[in-house]
DNA sequence: TATAGTAGGTACCTAGAGGAAAGTAATGGC
DNA sequence: GCCATTACTTTCCTCTAGGTACCTACTATA
């Protein structure tokens, strides 16, 4: 998790970022806070429809932390806690936006797995 | 993994696209045949130094499976056998280099993270 | 004869991410 | 008195990616 020394693998510069950023919860969040604004936690809960509370929290804590997301704590009567994305998060934007138009090859994907699963079976 | 309905939680559209290009060893893989170019497997595993072959096997099925990565077989005396990025894999060039920019911003990451701890190891 | 090199395959194990379900504190409304 | 709501927390369990270690076939080279 801490990681103080560059490990090995990292002569791909890329990686690191890819460890904060992607994975199968934290691009969802970001995503969609970087998409719709301030939000409070069962907003979130609701749009990320299969996500669970717990994983929600840790996911969200991590963000924090890496100053991703910034939280807003309301201690009124049911507590209101509010969450919206940070300005270093909003710097991901433009690549958000390039995900999303690669993601017009995904079709492109599925024809290629189709091919290769044919090749296989048939020999 | 053969998700033939989109989930739920891809309401957020870039999940997919996540899902197939960004994990720990598919990016650094990806990232080097992008970079340097054709490959064999030995020269892989010494680029990628902590990737075991059971592994660098695998995710290379995968990538040649999804259309990114193609393997050539010289049936040669000692086998030869060459990856190289696919023209899919390829188009995912533009998306590595602005990665690699906003990598710029891991010291702020990094800075966030120390300031949050600091603020909960205090109180 | 033995060793090294290539491109993997196989069996077994561990760690960590994530899922399910219930609990918690505080209070307003019925 | 009881339920609902909010934003979690806790416990327990599962599942899979990845790691370790060893094996394979084939041959050139020392």
């Amino acid at each position: 998790m801490t990681r103080t020394t560059p490990t090995p693998e990292l002569a791909c510069p890329i990686a690191p970022v890819v460890d904060i950023v992607f994975s199968r919860w934290t691009t969802p969040i970001l995503w969609t806070l970087n998409e719709f604004g301030r939000m409070r936690f069962v907003e979130l809960e609701r749009r990320i429809t299969t996500i669970t509370p717990k994983v929600l929290t840790q996911r969200l804590r991590q963000l924090e932390r890496d100053g991703l997301v910034v939280r807003t704590y309301h201690a009124e009567v049911p507590p209101r806690v509010e969450y919206e994305i940070s300005e270093l998060g909003r710097s991901l934007g433009p690549l958000f936006a390039s995900l999303s138009e690669w993601s017009g090859n995904l079709g492109k994907v599925e024809a290629a797995r189709e091919a290769y699963d044919s090749r296989c079976s048939t020999r």
